[in-house]
DNA sequence: TGACAATGAGCAAACGTTTGTCTTACAAAC
DNA sequence: GTTTGTAAGACAAACGTTTGCTCATTGTCA
């Protein structure tokens, strides 16, 4: 922590830039000189600081990730993958947690700016916050990470809501049930058209009609699942299959459907969307659409660090890029 | 990105020292300087360069946070518990994945002192690392998280293990249980040295014999505490309660129970220890010990804050602060 | 042998702040 | 009218690097 490039140029009696030149192996010193400069800085246990060279590099070997809440099964993942990725690449990470509010995501946004961050990944509470919208340019390179407002003008890498959507749909009904229903959180709060989308397309082309008594819209807590589905088998009117709009609501299902004395898939089949790591559990066992997590971490990531190295050879801006991934179907024993 | 102190000095016509302290408030300028200052630095768009600040103040006003795996459903609470608590005290917190990699450990703790960050918490994969317990000195305030070597010289925040081990079989005693059995991972890898202790000395207390053929110790995994209740009830020699080193070894004892035929609690009752979020859902309900995990992240942020407080003042190092954390009882349904 | 390139090294200017010291002006106090 | 005090602001030195430029010194080639 102590000693800096000068004490080593001073005890090697050499000039400093020689000493910058040696540590970072660049051309312009001898290799007798660079042998002794690094033998030196062992012996001083030199660290380099970066917070010096960041000032004058323009680059600080730092991303920033954005998220609602890290305690959301939903994220350890996708930061797993932004970490790994940017590590890699010799980037740490900062990790923001917004605790849902979209005022803290602006404010990290800001803070992350004066860290001179290289770039940012969001991870944006709701697909309808155009806070960023307005901006006319991100001082850094910027992504979205899954909920993605329409038409942004920035980058973003989501998973196919509609395919998921509709790959769900589709399995249901090529097992069997026609009497299908779709139970999610609302649409303002997510890309959760997409999903539903996907779930009417696949509907249509097996040409099955829609019951709207099996289409209902909570919020997006367990407690919701548990809440609706119990009323509509309270009430005598329930589908034989139901698509979820997440894991965390397909949980409260299933959790409903058992307490109601009814079996799954036997009485109610179930499929999911996420794949959240509960869904694999043993004793829950949920059939689901994966996101695939990690790889949208990654590819965020990516994204980011092109745009780095475009942006510094041709000095200007460049398009974005927009990153759709493939759901996976995922058959477990509740469909 | 663009505007530095130097443009808004220039457009304001005064010197860039006086632009420093309008914006800091600190005094030496006229309120109406001030206010002009301010003004001007809102129409350029100003935003302060953290870098060269932290390269003046040796304050970067960054933590780093290295733990194994952020999606070990141990972790996202603590990550989150640091992560509020640094916000708080203006810190951003780096995120660091060692994947249970001790040499990683290494690498990143190097890594974040070149990155000068203001303090670190090690959330070790073992605590049987002296790794870091042979430098002499750490350059930056350090606290361990969890798995903490015995007789470290450092500062560390845990959860007393012994304790929890005493209570979660004081419990199953007091349930009426006697055939009690003790499954975990290997001593080596954690601080369950603790828990066993404490299982051992609730036994001794209420002078219970151990029968030594209820006590198993496998790995960390949820397959160990599978096979290992599995193998226990097929050979028809198992316990009638079993605490479980923690909660994945539990869930995969309760998953081997019920494939087995038997029922919890009723064959054989369960207790497990962290309680990670897992354990409260329903399907699962899962009694335990509860770790109290966002307190543990919160609390390693508060000591390194105050290390840094009292060290930049008194300018010589203090004494190591240990903390252990009472764990809490948790009551489900498997025991 | 002379011209020229390549090499090793030093000098000094950046990077964008904070902060200690110095100057000036003006008002209050004697 | 001189001293003293105070406030506003300017000046310049840091912080620890990287990097463009210059300058010898050496080696190479015709």
């Amino acid at each position: 922590m102590k000693a800096t490039i000068k004490d080593i140029a001073r005890t090697a009696g050499i000039s400093y830039s020689s000493v910058s030149r040696a540590l970072n192996d660049l051309k312009g010193v001898s290799e007798q000189t660079r042998q002794k400069v690094k033998k030196i800085a062992e012996e001083l246990e030199y660290t380099p600081n970066a917070v010096a060279r960041g000032l004058v590099q323009k680059q600080t070997g730092t991303l920033g990730l954005i998220l609602p809440d890290i305690t959301n099964p939903f994220y350890p993942e996708i930061a797993r993958g932004v970490e790994e990725q940017a590590s890699l690449a010799g980037f740490n990470t900062f990790l923001c947690n917004t605790n849902y509010d979209l005022s803290k995501e602006e404010s990290y946004l800001r803070n992350l700016i004066e860290k001179r961050v290289d770039g940012i990944i969001l991870a944006p509470v709701s697909s309808h916050s155009n806070l960023f919208e307005q901006r006319k340019h991100m001082p850094v390179p910027f992504v979205y990470l899954g909920n993605t407002p329409e038409r942004t003008k920035y980058s973003f890498v989501l998973t196919d809501n509609v395919r998921g959507g509709y790959l769900a749909t589709r399995t249901l009904i090529e097992k069997g049930y026609r009497r299908i229903g779709f139970i999610s959180g609302k649409d303002e709060e997510s890309p959760v058209g997409g999903r539903f989308t996907g779930f009417k397309e696949a509907m249509d082309r097996y040409d099955i009609d829609i019951n709207d008594d099996y289409i209902r819209f909570g919020n997006w807590r367990l407690k919701s699942g548990y809440d609706i589905i119990q009323q509509m088998i309270g009430a005598g009117i329930y589908p034989e299959a139901v698509f979820a709009g997440n894991d965390i609501l397909a949980m409260g299902i299933l959790q409903g459907i058992k307490e109601k004395g009814l079996s799954v898939p036997e009485d109610i089949a179930v499929i999911g969307f996420d794949d959240i790591p509960y869904a694999s559990w043993p004793a829950i066992n949920l059939s689901t659409i994966r996101q695939p997590k990690s790889r949208m971490g990654k590819s965020a990531v990516e994204i980011l660090i092109e745009q780095l190295q475009t942006e510094n050879r041709g000095g200007t801006m460049l398009k974005a890029t927009k990153i759709i991934l493939d759901p996976d179907l995922i058959l477990r024993g509740t469909c």
